[in-house]
DNA sequence: TCCTGGCACTCACCGGTCGTGAGTGCCAGC
DNA sequence: GCTGGCACTCACGACCGGTGAGTGCCAGGA
C-alpha cells in the first residue's frame, strides 16, 4: 500500500507537470511544495511509484510524468472539484440568459466551456427519445401531400413530408391533429408508438391509408432522430496541446469529425454524475492521448443528454470537473424555465 | 510583358509546388517538363518572373515558390477548372440523394466537400431572407400563448412562442391563419414586412393587441435569422497543411470558429460564378495563408447561399475549383427537388 | 536578339563530436 | 526510515566540415 506522503508526491508531481509540460524531478519537487523531507527521500518515493506504475521517465535521467493509471489515481483520491468563482458563475448565467432558442443556447453553452476550460468541448442536442411531446402539428401542402412537425418540450421542432395515397380533407385532417395530439401531447416519445397504433381503425375506410402513412413517418422521425446530434468548439485549443504536434491532435480532430464516435463516447458515460475517461480508457483509438470529462444535463431532475470536454490527458483536472459540472446545472436550469 | 514561355515556366512552377511542396529548381523543371529549352533559359525566365513578384526564393540558393500574385496569374490566366470523372459525379449524385432533410442535406455537403478536396470545407445554410415561404402556422398551446411556425422552400423551420395580451379564440386563430397564409405563401421573405401591415385593422378591436404580436414576432423571426448558420468539416485535412505547424493552423482553426468571420467571408465573394481570394486577399488575417474557393448554389436560378473550402495557398486550384462547382450544382439540384 | 553550356559561389542540410547539466540510483551513516 | 554524497546517464544545444542542389553571370553560337 502506498503512504499517505507518497500519495502526497504524486499529487505534487500531477499538479507540477500539468502546470509546466515538463517532467518533473525530486529536487524541483522538494523546492516549490513543502514536504519536509529531502530530495532523495522524494526519488525513493518515486521509485515506488513508477514500480507500481502511476509514473514513468521519458528516458533515463529524465524527470517524472504521471501515466493514464497516475491521473487516475488523482483523480479518484486525490483531487476534489473545483468550484467557480461568483464571478463566473454570474458571467455564466449571463450568457446563458441571453439564449433566444435551443440551438443558440447550445451554441452558446459550447462557446463557454470551450472558454471556460480552454479546451475542445462537446454538447449533445437534448435527446427526442428521452424528452416529451410538447404538439404535433399537420398542414396540407397539397391535395396528397402533408406536412408533419413535431414540437418537443425542450423546444426542437423536426418536420417531415407525408405523401398521402388518397386525397385527404380539412376536415379528416383537423380530426386527425386533434386526436393526434391529445394521445400524443405531454407524453415521452418514446411512449408514442404504443398510444397511437390503434389510431388508423377509427377512421373512414377511405382516410385509414393517409393516417397510417402519417403514422408511419411520425415512428421514423422517432427512429432516425435518435441518432442524436451534438455540436462542438474550442477545436483551437487543440494547438495548445504539445510540442508533438500533427502526429497527435489528427486523429483527435478526425474522431471529433466522427459524431458517431462521440455519440459513443458520451452514451458510455454514466447517466448520473460526471464521468471521468483518461487516456487509453477511452476506447476509441484517436483519442488515447486525451480525457474526456462529462456529465448528464437535463431539464428537470432527469438528464435528457450530455456534455463534456476533451483535452489532453495532463489537464487540470479539478478545474475542468468544476466548470463542467457547473455549466450542466445552468443550462439544466435554462431548458428548465424555456 | 511577360512572354509565353515565361508563363509557361509560372505554370510549371505552381504545378510542382503544389505536388511536391517543395521549392522547385530550374533543373528539375526542365526535366518534368518538356519545355523545348535548358536550365540556364529557365534560370533567366525565373529571375524576370521574380523580379515582377511572381515566385520567390525561401533562402538564396534554393528553388523558388510562388507568391500569392503568382497564384493569382496562374488561377486567372493559366488554369482551367478540372471537371471531375463521371464515377465521382454518380458518387456525389448517389450520396447526396440519400438525405432525409436540409440538415441532412447540410451535413453531407459539408463530408463530401471535404473529402473531394481534402481540405476543410464550409457550407452556408440557405438564407431565409432569399429564400421564400412555404407556410406559416399557427398554434394555440395555452389561452393567451400561441407558437409560430414558418416553413420555408428550402425545407427549413424555425419556431418562436408568442404571448397574447389576450385570450385568442380558436376561430379567430383560424381566420388569422388563413389570412396570414394567402398573404405570404409563396413570397419572398424579404416582402413579408409590406404584404402584412395592414393585416390588424382587418380584425376585431380585441384581437389586434394579438395580432400585432404575432406579426411583430414573425418579423423578428426574419431579422434573427438574417444572421445565418454554417457548418464546417474537414477540419482533420489542417494537419497536411505544411510542416510548420501550430503557428499556421492555429490562426485558422480560431478563424473557423468565428461564425461571424466565416459569413463575412463569404459574403464578400461575388454572389454568381467562383470566387477564389488567395493568400493575403483574405481580409482576416488568421487566413493570410490560406486560400478560400466559394461559389454560390440555390434551388432555382438563384443561389440562395454559398459554400467553398478553406486551404493552403498550394493548392490544386483547378481540381478544388471543380469539386467546389459541381458539389454546388448538385446541392442546387437536390434542393429544387425537396 | 535570344539561347546555351560552363563555371564559381552560396548556403541549407546532414551527420558526427563534445561539453553541460538536470536528473537518477545506490550506499553508508545518522 | 531519512539524509547527504557520489558516480553515472543521457537529452540537448553548439560547433563544424562535407555535400549537393541551386543560383547568377558570362562568353560564345544560332
Amino acid at each position: 500500500m502506498l503512504s499517505e506522503r507518497r500519495l502526497e508526491v504524486l499529487r505534487a508531481i500531477v499538479q507540477d507537470y500539468v502546470g509546466t509540460e515538463e517532467p518533473v524531478g525530486s529536487k524541483a519537487l522538494t523546492e516549490r511544495h513543502h514536504l519536509g523531507v529531502s530530495p532523495a527521500t522524494v526519488r525513493n518515493d518515486m521509485a515506488a511509484l513508477e514500480e507500481e506504475g502511476f509514473i514513468a521517465q521519458p528516458h533515463t535521467s529524465a524527470g517524472r510524468i504521471p501515466t493514464d493509471k497516475g491521473y487516475r489515481l488523482f483523480v479518484d483520491r486525490l483531487a476534489g472539484v473545483k468550484p467557480l468563482s461568483s464571478p463566473e458563475r454570474r458571467a455564466i448565467q449571463n450568457f446563458l440568459d441571453d439564449a433566444v432558442d435551443l440551438d443558440d443556447v447550445v451554441a452558446r453553452t459550447v462557446r463557454l466551456l470551450a472558454q471556460l476550460t480552454r479546451q475542445v468541448a462537446v454538447v449533445q442536442y437534448p435527446s427526442l427519445t428521452r424528452s416529451t411531446v410538447r404538439h404535433v402539428e399537420l398542414l396540407s401542402l397539397a391535395p396528397a401531400r402533408l406536412m408533419l412537425v413535431v414540437i418537443t418540450d425542450t423546444g426542437r421542432v423536426e418536420q417531415r413530408h407525408v405523401d398521402c395515397p388518397a386525397p385527404f380533407g380539412e376536415t379528416s385532417l383537423a380530426d386527425l391533429r386533434a386526436r393526434l395530439n391529445s394521445r400524443v401531447a405531454g407524453r415521452r416519445f418514446s411512449d408514442v408508438p404504443l398510444l397511437v397504433q390503434d389510431l388508423p381503425e377509427s377512421f373512414e375506410q377511405e382516410d385509414r391509408g393517409t393516417v397510417s402513412s402519417v403514422l408511419a413517418t411520425l415512428l421514423e422521425t422517432l427512429v432516425e432522430e435518435t441518432e442524436e446530434r451534438l455540436m462542438i468548439g474550442g477545436t483551437a485549443n487543440l494547438t495548445r496541446f504539445g510540442h508533438d504536434f500533427p502526429l497527435v491532435i489528427r486523429p483527435v480532430l478526425e474522431a471529433l469529425e466522427e459524431q458517431v464516435v462521440l455519440l459513443k463516447l458520451l452514451g458510455e458515460a454514466k447517466d448520473s454524475g460526471m464521468t471521468v475517461r483518461i487516456g487509453h480508457e477511452n476506447a476509441h483509438e484517436g483519442l488515447n492521448s486525451t480525457s474526456v470529462v462529462s456529465v448528464g444535463y437535463g431539464s428537470g431532475g432527469e438528464a435528457v443528454a450530455k456534455l463534456g470536454v476533451v483535452g489532453p490527458t495532463r489537464m487540470d483536472y479539478p478545474g475542468t470537473m468544476g466548470a463542467v459540472r457547473a455549466v450542466a446545472r445552468y443550462v439544466g436550469q435554462i431548458l428548465a424555465e424555456s
